[in-house]
DNA sequence: GTAGGGTTAG
């Protein structure tokens, strides 16, 4: 109230005589206008410094700034800014920075780069908080590149400045730059800085280098939530699941402090390992600890559910979000493409109207129409993409359209496609063409696609087994032999197959040929009836999907050493007769193995779902929600 | 006055 008073006394005199009257008592000339900030109204603290005019000081300056900031209020910093130029005020080096502040955390660099390069003196605090504007802003090069300029005029780098510059040692030259700015921060002894330490966690574990993350980790002399969060996330995003969640178990167990990106962090880890009982339990643990739902970490959970198989739980998630990012529905997108919904892809994308697709969302509905059979809706979906120009398609669209057409049989439609891509197109894009001639029994281009695959990538033993299984299927089993013999000479190796079963708490893993398994006497020997039963249904086994150059007999047993079969079989024998059994398996399914699956799902009657590193196969009755196209 | 971890895709 009393400021109020005071400003309408301003606003209302035509002469500076209130203004000197005020100068003479207790308060500064420009102390109102600090209480009127206190107050949260800016609006006519500004209008009191139009009217103060050259009797702003200091702290009317000071408090107008700190406004600003807080509301986030670019055009009306920037009148502040104009006003201190206009009445030929010279702010010292603190506020110089406050403006720069400013001036970043409002979203414009721009300004705030043109006031560090004016500013006489720089402190610490000006370069870092620049520093921090690029990095914030995913500007790296320019944040190092800054970072590069301070040292060179002298100023030494504080705890704060190597935090922020850790952060922009990303992409290419991130590890080469991180470990310079490591060893600086070495030399000044920030190196077991709580902050620092989990900047630099961080950066070794995204480059990559997950033994120095964790060497780090294990060396500060604290820990918080945001290191422990880092160091399991580092763990998540390289895919090493099981590591992050048995660090998580353990530091759970020594009481860490959690929060919603460290639940964040471990759904992702267990969306990995498709932990639906342990995810269901986080949930749990999550509802009763009372933890904020925020956005991201009930996108984790969209993404937990369905890719533990559970997308109708996904889709509550979805449903209960009283708002949500570009990122939920994709996740809801990926999740419907993942389990081959091709037709609720499509709805919900209709849908999208508050938020904008971006290539994610493309990536998502296109390979989501190609898994669930919608092949025209695709074409059209890729050609408003070209059409409205929102989001510029790169390979991996041009790969989904490949995947489109030769799904559809449009074989040669799909090859000339290819050459006409404003991409060189890679070794997934000819991948794909070749299942497709697989698929089609299209030898010509198969084997013409072949001889690109074998430039490009001659160790990957994914593209003979497909020409394998494309020859025996013509029947043309001298080809065969041929390309046996050349896989031969190429020495081929390939990463080893793995499946993997989620029962109670424990995750079951089993091998290609498991000879270690305590329980593997038992497994095979199931996997041997299922075999004999299947057999009398009409299965036979596919013995092109054996790379190995010997006789039929060990191919077959081969084929039934299969790590899927043996989850399959180690799933049957535990699971209550109704239920689903869930399989995931690290790499595509091999075509003798979802054969087997299709028809042990039909002469059981058992409803299996596997997931494969591309997608989920819901078996039921002997048929794949695939069709047999994946 | 300046600082560290997070969700989809690949």
């Amino acid at each position: 109230m009393l400021a109020r008073r005071c400003l309408s006394r301003h606003l209302h005199s035509s002469s500076n005589h209130i203004v000197s009257r005020q100068n003479n008592g207790h308060f500064a000339p420009d102390s109102n206008l600090s209480l009127l900030c206190l107050n949260g109204r800016l609006s006519d603290a500004l209008l009191a410094m139009a009217f103060l005019g050259p009797e702003v000081c200091f702290h009317g300056y000071d408090s107008l700034i700190t406004q600003c900031i807080g509301l986030g209020a670019l055009r009306e910093g920037q009148r502040v800014h104009a006003h201190i130029i206009k009445t030929l005020y010279h702010p010292n080096v603190y506020l110089e920075t406050r403006l720069l502040i400013m001036y970043v955390k409002c979203g414009s660099l721009r300004d705030a780069r043109m006031m560090l390069d004016g500013m006489p003196q720089r402190s610490i605090v000006s370069w870092t908080a620049m520093i921090s504007g690029y990095s914030q802003s995913g500007l790296h090069s320019e944040g190092l590149d800054l970072f590069l300029q301070m040292l060179k005029t002298g100023m030494k780098p504080n705890e704060y400045t190597f935090a922020t510059a850790l952060t922009s040692c990303t992409g290419p030259f991130g590890l080469e730059n991180g470990i310079q700015i490591h060893s600086l921060a070495l030399k000044s002894n920030f190196d077991t800085h709580i902050f620092v330490g989990s900047s630099l966690l961080d950066m070794y574990a995204k480059s990559g280098k997950i033994h120095e993350a964790r060497r780090i980790f294990d060396m500060l002399p604290e820990r918080d939530v945001v290191s422990c969060t880092a160091i399991i996330s580092g763990y998540a995003q390289l895919g090493l699941d099981d590591e992050a969640l048995d660090l998580f178990r353990k530091l759970f167990n020594d009481g860490m402090e959690c929060n919603y990106v460290t639940f964040a962090s471990l759904l992702t880890a267990l969306s990995g390992l498709a932990a639906l009982n342990y995810g269901r339990q986080v949930h749990g643990l999550v509802v009763r600890r009372e933890v904020p739902f925020y956005v991201v970490l009930q996108n984790s959970l969209i993404d937990m559910y369905s890719k533990c198989g559970n997308v109708a739980y996904s889709r509550r998630i979805f449903d209960s979000m009283p708002e949500r990012t570009t990122i939920s529905w994709n996740a809801m997108l990926v999740g419907y493409s993942k389990h081959g919904l091709g037709h609720e892809v499509v709805k919900l994308f209709k849908s999208m109207n508050v938020v904008k697709p971006d290539g994610v969302t493309y990536m998502a509905v296109l390979t989501g129409c190609s898994h669930g059979g919608l092949v025209d809706e695709g074409l059209d979906i890729f050609e408003s993409m070209l059409d409205e120009k929102s989001v510029k398609p790169d390979i991996e669209h041009y790969g989904c359209v490949v995947d489109l057409l030769g799904r559809a049989g449009r074989i040669e439609k799909a090859f000339n496609f290819i050459l006409d891509m404003p991409f060189e197109p890679t070794s997934a894009i000819w991948g794909s063409l070749l299942s497709a001639c697989r698929l089609h029994a299209n030898v010509h281009i198969g084997e013409f696609v072949f001889q690109k695959l074998l430039d490009l990538e001659p160790e990957n033993a994914g593209s003979y087994v497909i020409l394998s299984n494309l020859y025996a299927n013509a029947g043309r089993w001298e080809d065969v032999l041929k390309v046996r013999q050349l896989m031969k000479e190429k020495t081929v190796t390939k990463e080893p197959g793995r499946s993997w079963i989620d029962l109670e708490k424990t995750v079951h893993t089993f091998h290609s040929g498991d000879r270690t398994h305590p329980q593997k006497e038992v497994i095979n020997a199931k996997v041997m009836e299922l075999f004999v039963k299947i057999k009398e249904a009409g299965y036979v086994p596919d013995l092109s999907c054996v790379l190995h150059d010997v006789d039929d007999e060990q191919k077959e047993r081969i084929l039934l050493g299969h790590s899927e079969k043996l989850a399959i079989a180690f799933g049957m024998m535990h699971t209550s007769y109704n239920g689903t059994i869930r399989i995931v398996k690290n790499l595509r399914i091999c075509v003798d193995c979802h054969n087997f699956a299709k028809f042990v799902s039909k002469v059981c009657e058992r409803e299996l779902s596997l997931r494969d590193k591309n997608r989920f196969h819901l078996v039921v009755g002997g048929s794949c929600s695939c069709g047999d196209y994946w």
